[in-house]
DNA sequence: AAATCCCATCGATAGTTGTCGATGCATAGC
DNA sequence: GCTATGCATCGACAACTATCGATGGGATTT
């Protein structure tokens, strides 16, 4: 069946078991979803560099984006499990949550 | 119009430019956005440690998806500048693109 | 030429996501 | 108590995405 062509057996190249497992693979891509949007990715920028707690009013000054929006990205970041937030009287405020995984911040090294 | 709260004035925070410039977001969200999917994270651990170069047919072996949404990751990997193709007789073969921009080889080294 | 094989593309569909306006809920100040 | 403010949630909508079956095209084999 085989003249010049390689005799190429389905998957040969595959045999070994897939580079991650399954729970390894699901929340790398969890992370990855979380800091695959512009606004979001800025955000964690901006906390990153921030000295002080940033409040959703900053970010809704900064992006123009509305409010609900806002809190909608924020939200995402949080469940990602990203930001951490205290609530002071009427505002709320973010920071990146510490401490992260290892090999989460030397993601976040790697992009901003 | 404060007591014990600070004076909060919008976006103090966030004076200064943001972190990343509009078209460095744009390409780092691309790339994150084509390895935010199990089935191509894994193809990509595959496509690292592969000696050889790997077909369609491989990745049709390893994952319980359809040969046409096999070639729709593929394609989008390609699209985010991450794989080549070399045409081979019947074959398709897919290898890393080389050489990988730095931050994107980082990028790897973190996830897989 | 005919049949076979690998792969890409098309069309369709269900699910996810980014965005907004409207609403609600605390808290703070009058 | 009433009003104003900051934020979260809800409902809706458009855009995107992952997936599949069907089809087609190019290369190989018979």
């Amino acid at each position: 069946m085989a003249t010049a062509l390689p005799d190429r057996v389905r998957g040969v190249c595959c045999a070994a078991p897939l580079p991650l497992g399954p729970t390894q693979a699901g929340q790398t891509v969890a992370l990855l979803k979380a800091l695959a949007d512009p606004t979001r990715l800025q955000m964690v920028g901006i906390l990153r560099r921030a000295t002080d707690p940033v409040c959703i009013c900053d970010f809704t000054a900064t992006f123009k984006l509305s409010q609900p929006t806002i809190s909608h990205h924020i939200a995402r970041l949080k469940e990602a499990g990203l930001v951490d937030v205290t609530r002071e009287g009427l505002w709320a405020y973010y920071r990146l949550r510490t401490p992260l995984d290892t090999n989460t911040r030397a993601l976040l090294d790697t992009l901003v």
